[in-house]
DNA sequence: AAAGTTGTTGAAATCGATTACAAATTGCTG
DNA sequence: CAGCAATTTGTAATCGATTTCAACAACTTT
């Protein structure tokens, strides 16, 4: 037995039905007049074949496959899967498909992937987070490639992108601490060549500056945005210095490391040490005491950049704003608040 | 200016190369002899032009797209990603990409999603945990469409799939926590109606009646596999009887949920209450005490799909053994041994 | 020099759907 | 009933790559 009857053909409707094969297409796509009785029976000839247009056979002919490719670094990180709904929602509303690629955090890969764009797989690409560098990007961008960025910005006409106030989300992460009374306040980066880890750095030291608090640079230590990194980094600052009374991490996982570290060491959180993260990880609100934490618009995020970059396919260029930069807010929850009991 | 200069077809590379388009073909695919002077004038045209050949044409011609479409009920959950992970190594590694579908725990969308295998977007489908039932999926691949289906076992010629044996493996569980001990074990299961619930219910009785201890039915709860649900599940069983010391959960999000629930009430885990789950979650590993739990072979189980499926693509039909049932390993930590201090 | 190899090459058909254009049909007016 | 307009329909070209087949060139062999 063979594996599978072929599917019907917009041929074997037109000969079922009795009519050409334009009229079938325009029955089907109502580009054009067809009489009450031919339109009859071509919709009984598709009911009676089931028949589908071939997708690969209109790609063709339109020169368009209507899906897009998602570049993300690491498809199990949870941040980057919301910021995909995000798209998929998106873009499954203005009928278009997205491929996913996980590049494992490998530049290389990443890059790989960017021959989708090349070959017409898609007609566009969305990187997460990317590794590859603006000039690369900008590369890419001149040859004709419509593509767009989530988590940073890009300077670059054709390029849309959306990312996090980072500055200011830490400002206020850090700015809340103070105002619990809080003096001595380390800060966790990510990986200390991380854009997103910088721009915290920053908005940490921002916030110090109004308050007059002294940069204390012992209060500084990296984790690499991972949980042991974060139990590590905080068993660290310990050694250096007992004196701090609260940690603002750059992102939750870490701050998860310094709930662990914490509860080894005896210290109770928040009485003994209060911790902020950023991110809004699912597991923050179900951990004791609910992680304080600063709440990117993740899903918004990615259903913003879908929006764009698949209006550019249809404008042909960048229409509007290109560079959204969104808010986040700030999630106070108890393990950043005295005043329980 | 114009949205983009059009892509360099076969025709622009034979013309710039002095040779026909069937010459250029087959240069790229090695398909036919080429003088040693074409080849080197073909090649060179590629290069100035960077051309690469148009995937829809390639797809049209072929009547195939080298892409398979992966449908899972939610993509934020941790288990199904790193299905997916191994899903698309495998599929990688053999020239395949994958269009991911998060059906978002609606089975309409799920339905809605196999209409990419009809009008042939993608050459097969694999579908994670599907909320159709058999007899759908039946009908689907007796229509001609290649799929196979993770998480649970069908019984159709054409369907590979692979599954857990979750008998066993909640049986293991159960009986490490009777050796540990315990005599009144509770019981959360995720739905009542699922299937992995089920059989993680029966594995359970199994270890009870193998250790001659009675089934005691206000042991039971269900906590729809999530954290809050976890949580308010066990103040119930509470609430119902405080004579037990030990809880198998049937994932471990709901586990977490326990940890949080013992730690307001405060009972010590695993003094107070061991507590067993399923799935080897991330975040299991860094909870404390670190969370015992069934270990799936998820990434194995991706990649075994994965190349079943295209391999009957290839051959036509399905080759060899069609269902796999794997074995899990149970991982013993912290919440389910006594010997910690 | 005629016949037969071997090795290269291009013209044309094909995959399935869409669409510009021309042809055919119908209905209406003068 | 001739002539024109309006409506409906089909033919053929097109999208880009692959592949069959026949043609051609450059040899060797007799």
């Amino acid at each position: 037995m063979p594996s599978r009857k072929p599917d019907a053909t917009i041929v074997d409707v037109a000969r079922t039905a009795g009519v050409s094969a334009a009229t079938v297409s325009r029955v089907l796509n109502g580009s054009g007049p067809v009489s009450p009785s031919a339109r009859g029976r071509v919709e009984e000839a598709v009911r009676r074949l089931r028949y589908m247009p071939n997708a690969s056979a209109k790609s063709l002919r339109h020169l368009k496959t209507s899906t897009l490719a998602v570049i993300v670094s690491d498809i199990l990180v949870s941040y980057y899967a919301e910021i995909i709904k995000g798209i998929e929602n998106t873009a499954g509303a203005l009928r278009y498909k997205i491929l996913i690629c996980d590049a494992q955090n490998q530049r290389e890969k990443e890059a790989d992937y960017m021959t989708l764009a090349m070959d017409r797989t898609v007609d566009g690409i969305i990187l997460i987070a990317p590794m590859l560098g603006d000039a690369e990007l900008a590369a890419y961008a001149d040859r004709g490639y419509a593509l767009g960025v989530i988590g940073r910005r890009i300077d670059h006409p054709a390029i849309p992108c959306v990312y996090t106030d980072n500055v200011g989300a830490a400002t206020e992460a850090v700015t809340h601490l103070i105002a619990q009374g809080h003096e001595r306040i380390a800060f966790l980066s990510g990986f200390a060549d991380a854009t997103d880890s910088y721009e915290r750095l920053e908005g940490y030291m921002k916030a110090l500056r109004q308050a007059s608090l002294p940069f204390r640079p012992e209060l500084i230590d990296s984790g690499g945005f991972s949980e042991p990194g974060g139990y590590e980094a905080f068993l660290r600052l310990r050694e250096r210095s007992s004196a701090f009374t609260a940690v603002f991490a750059a992102n939750d996982e870490m701050a998860l490391g310094i709930y662990r570290a914490c509860a080894e060491l005896g210290i109770p959180i928040p009485a003994g040490m209060a911790v902020v993260g950023v991110d809004n990880n699912r597991v923050g609100r179900h951990v004791d005491p609910a992680l304080s934490t600063v709440d990117p618009p993740k899903h918004a995020m990615g259903a913003l950049l879908a929006e764009k970059l698949i209006d550019q396919l249809g404008e042909g260029r960048c229409p509007g704003t290109r560079c959204f930069e969104v808010g986040s807010r700030l999630l106070v929850r108890g393990s950043s608040i005295f005043n329980n009991k």
